[in-house]
DNA sequence: TACAACTAACTATCGGCATAGATAGTTAGT
DNA sequence: ACTAACTATCTATGCCGATAGTTAGTTGTA
């Protein structure tokens, strides 16, 4: 159910296509985010037959048509009761910790490469999460300043520390995954010497 | 795909039921791993089918029945085939990463109360998982123990290594969600005050 | 003995998400 | 003029998992 608010959020900003939500999960926003176009369309459908959201078909070249989204009253009050609404927790269920509780039926060197992969894979998210933390700090984040524009001026400050907020949460858990897979292979180091 | 995996991982320590193993699921082992029964019988089923299991009929009391399931060569080989195998890690998709990002939007009063939430929720999981060490540790786990009479005595170490380790990581993960929401009941002192 | 709590297993439905592929129009570069 | 890359949307299939409800037998206890 959180794709629906996903997609508010961003067509809170101004209004867009399915392709322009597709991506927008693609590249920036899907460090947050992400959903394949194949859930969008229907999505977004479903949010206009439930009055969230608003489509009007746009011209696009001669022949080509394109339908643009925007979110209605019905919309923001949505989003806002989402956001004010506590999330529930989903049970335990995380493949690589399961793995990890059973790493001494694996061989030592596929082991250690499978802990080095995760270190990689959040050292990647690690770099891309500190990139927007810069472009926030810098006011360099197009998503950010196109959000700004469209709140009052004493608000941005307000804007700008949650998304940064945001990302210091991603960042810190990407440096504890990083940590937990290093003392993984320092493990395996000492146990198979 | 990881339930198949979990319920060997159950079924290579001894022989079970699906009564038993949700359970375990229910209990203990749902610390780290969840699945409703409702998945796990089906389940079971198919890996009979596959060849990984072979299940058994036993009597229970005068008239019931129940079907205990162990492990086959195949099954132990497909295990080992799977912790052998690099995980694909899915896209970013995080509902309260999500919501940090636009909490501009939330009464102040309804942020702190999630944040308090997040704090909690991370908390209790915690007070578990810390817990859990120190039964590896004091070698009271049940899971543990059993687990080790399987094992050759000098294979013991290792084997609690990478339960403990498995622990280590989803207590830090723990740690530093707590922190995060405190950063995040920082914030909305300073932006609210 | 009556009842509650537990053991055991199964079924149905629904939403989320991945993967794959189909179709059609547009734009930019060679 | 061609064609590759991109824009735009849609459909189909299938797994995973949540939720809820059903049926039947057993055990412990007031």
């Amino acid at each position: 159910m959180s794709l629906r608010y996903a997609l508010l959020a961003l067509l809170n900003v101004e209004p867009m296509t399915g392709y322009d939500l597709y991506k927008q999960f693609e590249s920036s926003v899907g460090y947050v985010w992400h959903a394949p176009d194949s859930q969008i369309y229907p999505e977004l459908r479903r949010m206009e037959r439930d009055g969230l959201l608003e489509g009007e078909e746009v011209a696009w070249g001669t022949k080509g048509r394109k339908r643009q989204y925007h979110v209605t009253d019905a919309g923001r009050e949505a989003f806002r009761n989402w956001i004010n609404t506590q999330l529930d927790y989903p049970r335990e269920r995380d493949p690589m910790h399961l793995k990890a509780a059973y790493l001494e039926w694996a061989d030592p060197e596929s082991a250690r490469s499978q802990l080095q992969a995760h270190a990689e894979h959040y050292g990647a998210r690690l770099l891309q999460w500190q990139q927007k933390i810069k472009e926030i700090d810098g006011g360099t984040s197009d998503m950010l300043n196109r959000r700004l524009a469209t709140v009052p001026a004493g608000d941005h400050d307000r804007v700008a520390a949650f998304k940064r907020f945001t990302y210091e949460g991603l960042t810190a858990r990407a440096e504890s995954e990083i940590a937990w897979a290093q003392r993984g292979l320092a493990l395996l180091d000492e146990l198979y010497a």
